[in-house]
DNA sequence: TCAAAAGTGTTCTTGATACACCCATGC
DNA sequence: GCATGGGTGTATCAAGAACACTTTTGA
């Protein structure tokens, strides 16, 4: 229900799409409502933006609500608008797009009051709001930043094989890689270090280690390198 | 002044970033404010969002009332939510990027009670809030958009030739282009037409005129084309 | 020894870049 | 006839795409 005002506002939220990925491929972090409106449905994390926070903050603080994890990959997507997104009254809401390691982070899930849980990201159930919208318009964004940012390593762990990596690109772009022109294009760029150890009990060969090296990208995008894959 | 509420909510406002382009190269349209604050400073087109519209609305509403125009191209931006941006109160802004025919349309200018200019991007005065921030985004955007999508149409006159189009990208990307190279991509994409007409009153060789042809370009979308220059 | 996935080079084709001279017009 | 900007083609180089076999491990 709306509060009472002089000339009445919208009230402004955030809304979080959180993709993770794993062996099964692109996940995405959903909440299930214990509330009306949409009560028992699957929702993109949000909540309303504080009058003394910036939107982004709002959502690093979303986000450290659901995920526990302090420094996430974090950025704007779009703002959505329509009058009757929110049933209860008028709300805007301003969608962010977020990246975090599996391996880092364990779903608070049942704790808390509210069910959290990752779900692939090409079936995903019905969601509450406009929230199917938010999250086609965050897939396409991932689409296509993966192509020339390289974003893929905020999604894998700290140590990864170059298959995973691959396995990656080929979930976000929606489309298979040659596996021999994938390693040359990436390991062009010079920004993965190979590390002493492979891949463990696997019951094929195992597949090397590889760290990204942040310093050097980071060097490489001062001088106007270009990462499109 | 703020409103006075049960709680406090921020004010939503839109600001739109109006491109145009002539000889003189890329322009922005800025409105001088008449009223405290930054009384008498440049500023972006802009106003609040009311309750039974859209963002997008507003920001068409807005670039109705400045430029007289319709159907412009317009796009959402980015979302501007610093706490102090207003010093009057909280005020959200969702900023817009549009883009317009200057040979459609002349600036409503001095007969509204306000006064609207074109300014050249790169040598704009002084801005009101945190509108230099929102500009420069802005032009990032339009520096980023031109290299895949051929938006130069929506800046262009109906009929214009192949160098006001090659100075229109020489602008948008800061950078000088090939002149054979431009002209044998560009026409390689097949979305110009070329006119019966030429230039007139030139001191020197005629340019041949051409118009975009949107059926083609839309046809090419749909079959998955990339119009990268 | 078999199954399963990792790793490795070369050829061909395509697109990007670099570059210099003649042409049409107004004055 | 001269100054001004418009219009044209080719050769070189770099990057992308296609493609098949050998290697390592666990069972």
């Amino acid at each position: 229900m709306p509060f009472t005002y002089e000339h009445p506002r919208a009230a402004l939220a955030v809304d979080c799409v959180i993709f993770g990925f794993d062996e099964g491929g692109l996940k995405v972090l959903l909440i299930r409502r214990g509330l009306e409106p949409f009560q028992g449905r699957w929702a993109l994390p949000g909540g309303f933006v504080r009058m003394e926070e910036t939107t982004d903050q709002a959502a690093r603080r979303e986000l450290r609500e659901e995920t526990g994890l302090d420094r996430p990959f974090l950025e704007q997507l779009y703002t959505f608008s329509d009058v009757d997104r929110d049933p209860r009254e008028r709300v805007v809401s301003v969608a962010y797009f977020a990246l975090v390691k599996l391996s880092d982070h364990r779903v608070r899930g049942a704790s808390d009051a509210r069910e959290a849980a990752w779900h692939p990201v090409e079936k995903t159930p019905p969601l509450a709001f406009d929230h199917k919208k938010i999250l086609a318009s965050a897939t396409a964004r991932l689409r296509g930043k993966v192509r020339y940012q390289p974003i893929g390593f905020e999604l894998l762990p700290p140590r990864f094989t170059l298959p995973q990596l691959q396995h990656l690109y080929e979930a976000a772009l929606e489309r298979p890689l040659d596996k021999r022109n994938f390693r040359k294009k990436i390991l062009s760029f010079g920004i993965l270090v190979e590390l002493p150890d492979k891949e463990e009990n696997v019951s094929n060969r195992p597949a090397q280690l590889y760290r990204f090296d942040k310093k050097a990208y980071e060097e490489k995008v001062r001088a106007g390198w270009n990462f499109e894959v």
